[in-house]
DNA sequence: AATGAATGAGGTTTCATTCAT
DNA sequence: CATGAATGAAACCTCATTCAT
């Protein structure tokens, strides 16, 4: 079957082709701000072509965001499994996971950001489409996963257990997520108190230990 | 003059007429997704007499969050002189407003967030536009209302002295921010865990407090 | 009468101000490019005003072609009445005359060549519109004229007689217009030529006295 | 590869469909008073498909000026050529050409008017569009082309030398175009007196062969 | 007389999507 | 499979003109 192998990875390329190109192009200018004209000369390959890979501009949308999510809870899973000690570091590692996504890939961010925004109307397909449905998982498992982490904290002793874990959870992901959001205004500030981006990440970042250890542990 | 007041009246009215027919468009749908001609159907009026009043889109977009981030500023101010005691009270009746607010107007703040977006380009004109500039200015007024308050308590003693008031200042809206922007997946979250909102960000709040005060200050 | 007077002498001043108004406009960008609008702004007055002056953006235009043309035929008819000696000296005089408005009122020249353009279908209303009529009737003297000078140029032998003297007259409005009509490509041509501009129209003309004297007459 | 040839063929007769469409409707109606509905409909094709051809209303318009002064230039480039004898019966041939490229293609002729009128702002973009280059540079070439013609006249003694070749052939160029320039006016003059216009453009080309002899060679 | 708000047709342009080849 | 020409709805915006006051 070599002539159908090579079909497959040439489609299998070309998919990839289109993909990265819209990405590279909704990274810099954003969903709406893209046409397919735009994303098929930068994959060079034809407008039909584009639509013959994906249905709709919102298909490959789709696709984008769900390739990122995965690499984001990829990332967590590593990161939190390559943690060791009490489960208070495991959080901990989570949350530089997420800083560090966020950072590192902030077109992923912003997609998934427009895509849980409401912009769209996927919540009547969360069931009927698969990669909706995917895509959801991976948010879902990603809270679910703190939760667990927070509960064998709470046994660990190195989470406080004055809070019910579900709701500590939600409350660290909250914590955590404005630092991810960062929006120009707040880089305005830092400019102009000429404070070190990273170094506030830090003292933030102990802050909010200090949070999770609970009054009793904190020191 | 009672007849140039009329007219003036009139013409006041039609524009509130079209700024809340806009409003409520654009808090729906958001506003790439908003058309001048919905606006102009949805207020009753011909397109024509929308660009009579305002000489864009764009322009009506200003409008509107001007608006809402006088109010919003107004609000704060409000809460903030009401307050009395050590001044943690009134950091804390900032971030209930800001939250509130949130709640309130979920319109204004996606609009807002959008300005702070990068989305158009309005850093050139902070100068040369006077709505830009006063948009910015309520921004800016709110930031540093914070710093003098967090200075203010660290004099009285209510705010921990470990940490650069300025810095602070920053940590303590990314903290409220983020309650701000609860997007969908948070709100999930909470109806999965039969969590309620409120008693979940009244939590959220007391540790908050808990940070501002500092480790020894606390209780 | 006074205030009768007062009022008539009030409602020729608005005129004038309109007419002024759109006239600066007019040469400045072009009929098509000027808006009623502006022309309102421009002249300090609502635009139902310039309605209520002039029916129409039309109306407004052939008012000024109408100026246009008739100071056009005044100066010429002054240039020429003041000329002493044989025919032909009139006929420099009027020449001179047409170079003269055509480089100290461009702006008149522009509207009256889109007069004569064909872009609006004055032929119907020649009989009708009796500014249209006016506005025909000073171009169709200015060319009488000519032919009557020519007349006499012939008759007093400063003017050749192997022409047709009608042909003649149609001759020398041609070789008179071409440096009226100077377009940009002619300066472009002088720009790069290094060439006077005044110098050139003066050896132009003294070239068309020669052919309307005639191969005998020449000298 | 006759498929792709045919695809070519196609396109080719498409954009020619559309060209002449929008030519026609030009020719008659002037640029300002088109739109591209109206080209749309006479070219039966949708509006959208005539700006997948050009992207621009004024892309159109600069193809269909540039298809006409390529016309022109080719036009006179061969009536040139085919010319014997002395330089002047070259300068004879250029003109006559000129007339009837300007009574046989009075559309090609507004519009390339309109296009050195400065009604669009091209000085900029001389160096940057190609198209537009190639305009101006025909424009030049037909100058150059004249001044040259001219400098062997004097060369061969059948121009006359007593003026400056660029001055001379400037003043040609001018008295040329007033003959293809002729407006309404001037064919009523000729419709009122009842003179033939072929005779009286040969009369008036003989005029101008006049001058172009100078004093010495006429008759 | 003068105003200026209101109109709505019409302008250019963009773009996701389809479809014959 | 891949192409890219064709579509047409819809976007933003302009403007001459009208009309109630």
């Amino acid at each position: 079957m070599t002539i159908a192998d090579r079909k497959e990875r040439e489609r299998e390329e070309r998919r990839m082709q289109i993909i990265s190109s819209a990405e590279s192009l909704f990274f810099q200018n954003g969903y709406d701000q893209v046409s397919m004209d735009q994303i098929a000369r930068n994959a060079e390959l034809s407008k039909g072509t584009i639509f013959f890979y994906f249905k709709n501009k919102e298909a490959l949308y789709l696709t984008i965001v769900l390739q990122g999510i995965r690499l984001f809870h990829q990332l967590i899973d590593e990161a939190v499994q390559e943690c060791t000690g009490p489960a208070i570091n495991r959080l901990g590692a989570l949350g530089l996971c997420g800083i560090r996504f966020a950072r590192e890939y902030p077109g992923y961010r912003s997609l998934i950001l427009l895509f849980k925004s409401g912009r769209f109307s996927f919540e009547d397909r969360v069931t009927s489409d698969p990669e909706v449905a995917e895509i959801v998982g991976h948010s879902d498992a990603i809270i679910r996963s703190m939760e667990e982490i927070v509960r064998s904290g709470v046994e660990d002793g190195s989470v406080r257990n004055d809070i019910d874990p579900v709701e500590l959870a939600i409350i660290i992901r909250m914590m955590i997520s404005c630092v991810m959001d960062k929006n120009p205004e707040f880089l305005w500030s830092l400019q102009r108190s000429a404070i070190d981006e990273d170094l506030l990440i830090s003292h933030y970042m102990s802050l909010v230990e200090t949070v999770i250890r609970g009054p009793e542990n904190s020191q």
